[in-house]
DNA sequence: AATGAATGAGTGTTCATTCAT
DNA sequence: TATGAATGAACACTCATTCAT
């Protein structure tokens, strides 16, 4: 009551599509269905966004603003290069495993849409796995990763597995945990970069 | 006129479907579009094929046939896991190169469709990758590689690195030759799994 | 403050749906457009009109009760049919001319709308079209116009010459003047009616 | 049955349409509408024309290229200019008269549709109509009609006395012949133009 | 074997209109 | 008086698929 807006169209829209985005390809997710399921009529969903490609592309975007300060924040109070990759890759897995819709649009519906490729929201993308670089010149400056590492390739083996495993995770169900993986990933990494 | 196939409409067909359906999403493409690339009738698709989902799962089917035998060729007389490994990392990466259709098809149509992941296509996909878990074997056997190394975070080093690339590469047009890459990804897991 | 009607809504909006229905087809002007021109919300023009046709409706008759007193004024002092015959041929294609917007909905949009013959506003057209039969009558009471002409041809004659003029002025924009037609029309109608 | 293709779907479509059309505005007349008439399915209509505006487009220009023959016929063997233009206001109202159907759409629906203007079927209306110029012509060098009458004004002036009337004819039912206007107008614009 | 012709089924999108505030 | 928000109702158009020939 209180000056509470309650309700919020747009976000019961967003939440909507998010679920029905996630389970079918874009073609077969009908606008129709979206509205049923955020309770609203078709028409509704036209007032926020301009067409059904628009609302698919708004939900990364949104999301994404959330996800990045969780990065950082758990990040920090973090020691050591090698310690840190640890955590990003938890922190990755967990993010992943702890909104599975978010992951499955992302992953499956828009890493092939070469509209998205152009969108803001996969810019964003791209400076979260940025963080990898990071760590990794910081390892080569403490002395803890060898200065020969090239740090591109760290964070595509890093990427590439968790995103494999995560589809995998989405289409199979297997592994049943994402987060599980963290050490068997990490612990390779390090082996591979580690100074000796 | 003995034994010789004239025309071969279902190669034709399949030539044209594999264009289409690498440049756009399923839904996208159209019957029409792959009859026409065909030069023949819509219909006659029909003939070969039961409807268009079964046209595109036939795509991969086919030309996975052919890179199977492909690949232990080209892994025969060379000695030693390390090497294999650099071998079967240069083989794969020749083979999405080469192929730029196909791996589209692979990559950015069929990854994410569920039903894909329940083909005798998808199981062969399986197989392939399963080489390493061999090499990896082998690796310990003769004492190259790390005893407890898991060679399943191993393939999936490899194909997650080599899948993440090859998407880009289709996606962005960068890097601008896929085998290039053989190296730098060959070095960091050779230093992750090597015994020292 | 005292009587100044401030704003006047009812006669923005009719401004801009003359505007707007000028240039679009009926089903083609929307209601958010003429909102929009009027600097209004979209609900506020059914506050002053029943619904889209019904703004349609009532543009011709608010111009109508303008024009009929301006005809009467300028026929008036002009001796003999004749010269009213010129006179009135001269104010019809002047009011066509200056006031393109209403002449467009006029020709254009309501001359072939069945639901607008069933319109006051129609009427009133009809009203206005009338005073040819009476210079007819006159004409030939003092004796300048044939007895046989028959007064309904003539005012066809002059109104659907003019009615296609200005079409095809509304259309191609040719003839760049309306009123140049005056006398080649005038002309030809006398040359047709005089008494010899 | 004896190689005479019985049906003709196109012609179906063609004839359901201008039925609809003719009733009907643009934007009121469906798809549906006209394909249940023409006892075929919606979709089959985009077989034969790209969208709704080219089916309406398609209507005069096949029909006009019946009538321009029909006119030239009727005005064969005909004696001097003032007979001739008689007969053509004859001709031109009986072709009004005889296809309602079509009239309605040439008048009502397309008459005002400027993307009309630059179609191929208006350039035949102008070319018809043009007979009178050369009737005008003739009348002149065999002395029947006055040498300062202007041509365009003559065709205008039957143009626009015929349009008038056929238009009031199908919106109101008034007159109920129109090829009963012949003599009243030909009888006036022969008092017009005659040489005394 | 090949296909021209026909269509059923399906959906994104638009817009006039309503109504609570 | 004015309107932001919401929507029901409609429709053109596409396309995979069928089938008689």
């Amino acid at each position: 009551m209180v000056g509470k807006k309650i309700g919020g169209t747009k976000k019961k829209i967003m939440e909507a599509a998010m679920e029905v985005f996630a389970e079918k390809v874009f073609s077969e997710a009908t606008i129709s269905e979206i509205a049923k399921k955020a309770g609203i009529g078709d028409a509704t969903i036209y007032e926020y966004f301009k067409n059904k490609e628009d609302l698919l592309f708004n939900i990364p975007e949104e999301k994404m603003s959330e996800i990045i300060p969780t990065f950082q924040l758990h990040l920090q109070g973090i020691k050591g290069a090698l310690n840190e990759l640890r955590k990003f890759i938890w922190v990755y897995l967990w993010v992943f495993e702890s909104s599975q819709d978010w992951t499955a649009i992302m992953l499956l519906r828009l890493g092939s849409n070469r509209n998205f490729v152009q969108t803001n929201a996969y810019e964003l993308t791209r400076k979260w796995s940025r963080m990898i670089l990071q760590i990794v010149e910081d390892g080569k400056e403490e002395g803890s990763i060898r200065k020969e590492i090239n740090p591109y390739v760290v964070r595509d083996l890093i990427i590439g597995y968790i995103d494999l495993n995560a589809r995998r995770w989405l289409l199979t169900g297997k592994p049943e945990s994402l987060m599980n993986l963290t050490d068997e990933l990490a612990d390779t990494i390090i082996a591979a970069v580690r100074e000796t």
